[in-house]
DNA sequence: TGTACATCAGTGAACGCGCGTTCACTGATGTAC
DNA sequence: TGTACATCAGTGAACGCGCGTTCACTGATGTAC
């Protein structure tokens, strides 16, 4: 066939973000080198040109997932809009809303992986810790308060709400674990005592 | 060999509580046919004489880790003593504490296979959903405030704190997690606004 | 600028392996006489 | 109570299948002259 230098940093980038996806839609176990490669327009051979293992491609894609997390946090934390909105809100909210539940390939990998965590390989579990820090000291900041005290705990409410949501088979208890556990983590903002 | 119909039946349950402990400890997607057999002192050719599928042993496995779980609820709100600690507290202790935190095949069975609910067969599914409701209406019974709004919450904290603290690699961390998870889910019960 | 050729991204067949499942067989159990 | 035999729990080899990985090959790219 023949192919530019290019195309192979194209192809390489596709594979890439549709194993991102992959692994949060469908879990790590699921992805397939087959799968991923055919849903980047490729055949399963090429895979070897680009990742020296499934596992190198799977570190990589969670890392790809993790950047672009925080960099929407990064963005949404520097976004002037919604000023009606506390800080630890606008947090909330992003993770706390329908659209995150039923998209999982395009939102955060934490609450899309943190049960596939434990079994998973080491620089994976260490990605996900690293993650879990980044999220509580986000969610420290954004808080009236000044001790770090509950932001493990939010970070924890969050994950499990997430994951609850999406393990449920009924649409409306999903929407009420969403909701309540929104008021949960919005009741932490007002009570310094 | 030779082996009696009363030993048919001990072999069973062996394999069951085994496949039981098994899924929570390692996840569904890692049950192995030959594996639990073998865990249960029999060979993998056995299997069908006991169970119809695989999937057939997981549905059992998980109903046996649920109703396990079911009883030392029931058990633990009936049991006198602790009296210097809310019924909330008793329940959240129960969750929220390291021994439980290490033996995930031991433990709640939402817990330990929450994130792999999203992509198990229906019938795991079902039958996590129902222990949702379940566990919510146990935290629901046992608060001062007679809403079940926080209820939910509850339950996504203590599942969201359990999966964090075993998915991390730092076990500082996953200690932190627990105490900050812990005291959030404590302070719902004092606050009937 | 034009030609010859080395490079290398991608192809597709093949590999070993482990899995869930099937099945012919074994031999103690437990029933029928 | 003792014997003959059907039953059936468990064994272990074999099956098909899908997976991660390897590799000989293809043909356009892009460099050297």
């Amino acid at each position: 066939m023949g192919y530019s230098q290019a195309q192979k940093a194209e192809s390489r980038q596709r594979v890439l973000e549709n194993a991102s996806r992959q692994i949060r839609e469908n879990g790590i176990d699921a992805l397939g080198v087959a799968d991923c490669m055919r849903s980047a327009g490729l055949t399963h051979g090429a895979f070897y040109g680009h990742f020296s293992s499934r596992d190198a491609l799977i570190v990589e894609a969670l890392e790809h997932a993790v950047q672009q997390s925080e960099k929407r946090m990064a963005a949404r934390a520097a976004n002037p809009d919604a000023q009606d909105k506390t800080p630890l809100a606008l947090l909330a909210d992003a993770f706390l809303n329908e659209r995150h539940v039923r998209n999982p390939g395009e939102g955060c990998a934490l609450c899309a992986l943190a049960g596939d965590a434990r079994h998973a390989i080491p620089d994976v579990r260490a990605l996900l810790t690293r993650y879990v820090q980044v999220l509580a000291s986000r969610i420290a900041g954004a808080m009236a308060s000044d001790t770090d005290g509950p932001a493990l705990a939010i970070v924890a409410t969050i994950v499990g709400a997430v994951t609850l949501a999406r393990a449920v088979d009924d649409d409306e208890l999903a929407k009420s674990i969403i909701a309540s556990s929104l008021d949960l983590v919005m009741a932490q903002d007002a009570d310094v005592v």
